[in-house]
DNA sequence: CGGTGCATACCGACCGGTCGGTTTCTGGCA
DNA sequence: TGCCAGAAACCGACCGGTCGGTATGCACCG
């Protein structure tokens, strides 16, 4: 009897036993290894050193743990969001402000990140449209912050706001492929490039 | 009782046989909307209305049909952008031809594009190294393109040619992601908006 | 004693790949 | 031209193994 309320509680601090981090933890890292198809549940429940008894004691599926996965992932970019635009800066110091935020964390969680790109339309169709709504309202927050600035004049006007969002955040989706965090340079200065780069392009 | 009459195409190099050819279409096709691990042989030569036999009689194995995918994609782009680099045009139509190019390709052939973004390291280690040289090759070649016309003072030298090209790029392998055939701006536009921001960056 | 938090043993479905056999094509010889 | 032998093309039942998921047992705690 699998009494599962499916609702993600909102801005919760949610409990996590040992054994579920662990479990979550060794998901991870093999998802990003291996691929959600190429990863067994025997080789995440080997790896967080605990049975798969357990890991059906705390998760309805295997893909319970890949929206887990996304699910903080795409949380944490909202909050990141917000509290920028809670700032209420201008445009240009607020684009700068998201890109260079949301590359350091995606570089930081670089991990989840490639999971992200590589699995995401391996969710069943509930969980599917959930995901899609949060990534849906980062994109049209992100898209009307530049048409704000097209507006007034400091951004220019000649690519479509909607072409310029789609850029951005799309070469920010690609990190996992180039990002490398024992690569020459460090989070810091790639954000600092890639922003100064997209910002150019808006002069 | 279909006749395949084997008509031998005039200027293609390599010949295949009507079976080989449904074979790679099905291929393509299902590992574009399900992954390669998600895609089972017998899905595949269900789709293509062959045999097993007649799959492995053309193929090695599996892996086998994923490296054909990569490398006809492969060799496309490098022609492509051999055929712009013997032009000999001065930098910025250089750029902007490759990249239009570039997208317009992808655009034509999304479903290659989609399963290498998705499925780019499931090859073993020959074949990887096979895919990855082809793709450095690419990378520098349009890194160097870029070095010249900073060098030449036509280009920003704000941003480092090696962060360009990875934007760049990287934004193309994104393509899969946000490009439908069917969405209302054609491949054309898009290839000329996305090119324009890049270039319109390092001005 | 009932319920939580696991462990262990096990299931049917399905996977990529094989292999012995059959059909179809092709070139050489009379 | 007619015939035939060997090669190439193709068939599909079958295999060992792995998969995600389940059923049940049991220690420990309140």
């Amino acid at each position: 009897m699998t009494e599962t309320v499916p609702v993600p509680e909102s801005s919760a601090p949610v409990r996590q036993s040992a054994v579920e981090r662990r479990i979550l933890d060794a998901a991870l890292r093999l998802f990003a290894e291996h691929g959600f198809d190429g990863t067994s549940v025997q080789g995440i429940v080997a790896a967080a050193e605990v049975t798969k008894g357990a890991l059906y004691h705390y998760f309805d599926s295997k893909d319970d743990l890949l929206y887990e996965i996304y699910h903080s992932l795409i949380a944490r970019q909202l909050a990141d969001l917000r509290a920028v635009l809670a700032r209420g800066l201008p445009p240009r110091d607020a684009v700068r402000a998201v890109l260079t935020g949301l590359i350091r964390s995606t570089a930081e969680h670089i991990d989840e990140a490639k999971v992200f790109s590589r699995d995401k339309d391996r969710l069943d169709d509930a969980r599917m449209r959930s995901v899609r709504a949060d990534r849906r309202r980062y994109h049209v927050a992100f898209r009307e912050l530049v048409e704000q600035g097209q507006r007034d004049g400091v951004f220019s006007a000649d690519t479509p706001a909607e072409t310029v969002t789609i850029v951005a955040l799309g070469m920010v989706n690609q990190m996992p492929s180039w990002y490398r965090p024992d690569g020459p340079k460090s989070a810091d200065r790639l954000a600092d490039e890639v922003a100064g780069f997209i910002l150019a392009a808006l002069r």
